[in-house]
DNA sequence: GCTTAGTGGGTACAACGTACGCAAGGAGGT
DNA sequence: ACCTCCTTGCGTACGTTGTACCCACTAAGC
């Protein structure tokens, strides 16, 4: 079901009403598709590899799937999930605010490669849309505009997954006591270390000293920026509504 | 110059010791990579491309970067530019945060690709570096910890990368009023207004609607999303150091 | 049973990143 | 002046990629 009318996937019927039933569909595509990337980055996914992780012929999967990108929006689209499933309590306005942070920040850990594939993901799909709505639903209250609830949502989601896109960096490069795992990494590590040495960089020769001996967890670290954050939020929201 | 010993190429000279003189340079490089990138995208930009415009053969660019990953360091790093040529106030604490932000959207907004190939842009280059001490000289007070002082710039400076991806990518699926470009963009907009139409996302039906008749241009939103982000900021930083 | 919309998938091609190797050039030592 | 040798520019070639095209086949509706 590819083959038909609508030039974005999310408007094109899974199933056909009439002819052969497919044998595969985009949750199992997306799944395999997520596995491969998991386990040789974006850059190693290939429309072949997939294909032959479902047992499908290569072009099979143009059957389901018009583009590579078009796989890319299945996948980003299945790692959301179904918002219906989310745990929280949401009474709670910043914790609906955190609870959202911390999804899309270990989406990002556990996907590294999910921000760049989300850029190649437009438009969102359904499970995007109903995870918007479902925040914008949770964090809705009299007096604040829609554009308002909008911004907000994606402020914070977008903080926390640029955050953890750069726990990503810091850890190749070797900021984290962290275990080392490629050799480019190594590289790097003698990279930073060669720079903060040269004394051309105090600020950061202050920064890797301080990263050996850490104040804090990552992921209280985290939490700490987080509190920031959705505290201008708070401080702003709460001058003309009631939360 | 890419022959020799290190991995990452801020470790290796420019220039070689002995021997023929090399007849391009890492910024006209860059800058050939980053003009193919504005015009035809990331997708589009091929090693074949960037040896063209420049007038060279293709293999000749990998006397000068060993990989494609290190061509997109080259181009993010000179989009970056010299820091020392920002212009601003550098006592008005929260001013250096707010142009810095405004320097990561407007990266953002002119080079599209920017986020993506950053995330292929490790180690950070000189102009990053130099970047990140700027900020964090201006913004250095008594009282904050150095990984705070780095906390801060990262975070908004993710920010408004985020903020401004956020921005292309609504104005691809026809949010903003602004001109429809490509005919892909045309076809995501359909299925934005049919999604909102269809009754099932009744906070996507108000955005749009609202998104039709804006109260404020997207600078003037941007910058309001920001003062949220940067008064949380300060109201925290306010509470033990002077700014 | 015939029609037909749909499937799975083989083949083929242009474009890609880049390993390899070679001819040529220019600096350093004599 | 010459020789030496490092370094350059780059042509060729290979494996891999996304995907257009085509065909054989299947199963539902008449």
């Amino acid at each position: 079901m590819s083959g038909s009318e609508d030039e974005v996937i999310w408007l094109r019927p899974e199933k056909p009403t009439r002819g052969k039933a497919p044998a595969y569909n985009r949750a199992d595509i997306a799944a395999a598709g997520v596995r491969i990337a998991d386990a040789v980055g974006l850059d190693g996914l290939s429309m072949r590899k997939v294909a032959a992780e479902l047992g499908a012929g290569t072009m099979s999967l143009y059957r389901y799937v018009r583009s590579k990108d078009e796989l890319l929006a299945l996948m980003v689209d299945s790692i959301l999930g179904d918002p219906e499933s989310w745990p929280g309590d949401y009474r709670d306005w910043a914790g609906v605010l955190r609870l959202c942070a911390h999804g899309s920040r270990t989406a990002v850990l556990e996907h590294p490669w999910f921000p760049v594939a989300s850029a190649y993901a437009n438009p969102p799909g359904p499970n995007m849309l109903r995870a918007m709505e479902h925040m914008m639903a949770a964090l809705d209250r009299p007096g604040l505009r829609i554009d308002e609830l909008f911004q907000i949502v994606t402020t914070v989601m977008t903080f926390a997954q640029g955050y953890a896109q750069n726990e990503l960096a810091e850890r190749a490069a070797g900021f984290s006591a962290g275990p080392v795992e490629e050799t480019t990494t190594e590289a790097e590590k003698r990279y930073m270390v060669r720079m903060a040495e040269s004394g051309e960089y105090p600020f950061l020769s202050r920064l890797i000293a301080e990263a050996r001996t850490p104040h804090q967890d990552a992921d209280a670290q985290f939490d700490a920026m987080l509190d920031w954050v959705i505290e201008g939020i708070l401080a702003r929201v709460r001058a003309y509504v009631d939360l």
